[in-house]
RNA sequence: CAAGUAAAUCGCCUUAUCGCUUUCCGUUUUUUCGGAAGGAGGAAAGUCUGAACACCGUAGUGCAACAUAGUGGUUAAUGGCCACCAGCCGUGAGGUUAGGAAUAGUGCAACAGAAAGUAUGUACAGGUAAUGCUGUAGUGAAACCAGGUAAACUCUAUGUGGUGCAAUGCCAUGUAUACCAACGUUUGAAGGCUGCACGCUUGAUUGUUGGAGGGUAGGCAGCUAAAGUGUAUUGGUAACAAUGCACUAAGAUAAAUGAUAAGGGCUUUUUCUUUUUAAGAAAGAGUACAGAAUUCGGCUUAUAGAUUUACUUACUUA
C-alpha cells in the first residue's frame, strides 16, 4: 500500500498539459471532469495527474486552495485501486467545474464514479 | 458601575493516523529508503503610493500631462508619520480638514425675490422740461464701482524619464539551419517513384561528420542576513535617532505549508437547580477575515471573539 503523492505523480510539464488540452478525452461526473490521454513519460511513472480549479468559480485563493486539497486527498488515498486498472501510461487532469464548496466525501464517491467511466471507456475503444 | 474616547496586544489548543515541501546527515552507481531540523499573515489581500534592485532611454530649455499645497520636524524615500497654529464638530477625553491665490480672466449660484447683471418692477416720498433721476420699504447670506464659490476651469509655487523579477544574467536536449572546416563528387554522394531488386528520374544551391551561431522545452542564478527581529540605556514633547547585548526566521513554481477523527478551550442561546449579585449542570449553535510568489517603508479595505493601558462624562437618574 501507498498513499504518496509526491512531485512524480504530479503532472507538471507544460508539454504535457498543453498537449493533453489540445488532444485529450474527457469524461465527466458533476462537479468533476477528468482529461485524460495516452502518453510516455521520461522518468518510468505509470501516470502522472494534476488537479485543477478554476479562478473563475472561486474567486478567493484560500477557496481554490481548499478544494485543490480536498482532491488531492481524495485522488491520493484511493490511487491504488485506481492503477490496478491501467495498464499504460497516462496523463490525467482533474478539473473541478462546479461552484460550490464540496466536502471530501462528496469528492470521493464521485472521484470514483470518474474512474468508473473512464474504465469502461477505455475498454470500449 | 454604566456610557464613551484614544492607543496597544492576541486572534484557538492537544493527541492520533495518512500525507506535502526545503535543507542537512547516512545509505545507494542513480532512483529509492531511513533519520534530524524548518515550513503563511496582521492584514500574506487591494496593487493605491515611496524606495532598493535590474534593463532601456537621456546635451540644454520650453510646452503639455500628472502630483502636492498652513508652519516646523522626521526618514533611504514618500502624497506617510510627529508636533504646533487656524477653521469646523463634540459637554468632554478627543475627532476632523478638500487649510496657497477671488482687483489676472472665464464660469456657477437652490429657495425667496421684479432683478443675483448688458437688471431696474411695485408702493410711498423727493426731484426734473422729461426719464429708475434719487431715497425708503419689501426678498435674501449677499442688491453694485460689493461679496460667495478654486470637492469649477484657472493662476502661482514646488516636484516628476520609462518599464518591471514574466526585470535581468547563465547553461542548454530536440527541431530547423545562416556560416566555417574535413570527407565524398559526372568513374555519381544523396533524394524521389517501389514491399525489395532492376529500371526511370532529380542532381552539388547537396550529403555525412565536426565546429559555430541561434535560444524553444527544461534547468540554475536573481531568491531571501535585511533601511532585519527582540531587548535595555541615552537624547528628543513626539515621529524618530544613537549605542550596547542577544538572535537568524518559508522559499513553492499547474505553485508545498495539508486532510480526517477524537478531546479540550472560548463566546452565546434555551432549560433546570441554588439564589441578593451570581454560580453550577445539561442540550444546541458559533469559533472570523483570509493563503506568501523579488524585497522592504507606508496607506486603504476585510475581520467571530478576547485582553491590557491611559483618559472623559454635560443634561438626566441615584
Amino acid at each position: 500500500m501507498n498513499f504518496t503523492f509526491n512531485k512524480k505523480d504530479k503532472l507538471k510539464s507544460k508539454k504535457h498539459i498543453d498537449a493533453l488540452f489540445a488532444k485529450g478525452k474527457s469524461v465527466s461526473a458533476y462537479p468533476l471532469r477528468l482529461v485524460y490521454m495516452a502518453t510516455t513519460f521520461d522518468d518510468d511513472v505509470l501516470f502522472k495527474t494534476g488537479i485543477s480549479v478554476s479562478k473563475r468559480h472561486f474567486k478567493r485563493a484560500i477557496d481554490r486552495n481548499r478544494v485543490k486539497r480536498l482532491m488531492r486527498e481524495a485522488f491520493r488515498l484511493h490511487k491504488v485501486e485506481y492503477s490496478n486498472n491501467i495498464s499504460t501510461p497516462h496523463a490525467f487532469m482533474i478539473l473541478y467545474i462546479g461552484t460550490e464548496k464540496p466536502s471530501l466525501t462528496l469528492i470521493e464517491t464521485k472521484m470514483k464514479r470518474l474512474f468508473e467511466k473512464f474504465e469502461k471507456n477505455e475498454a470500449n475503444s
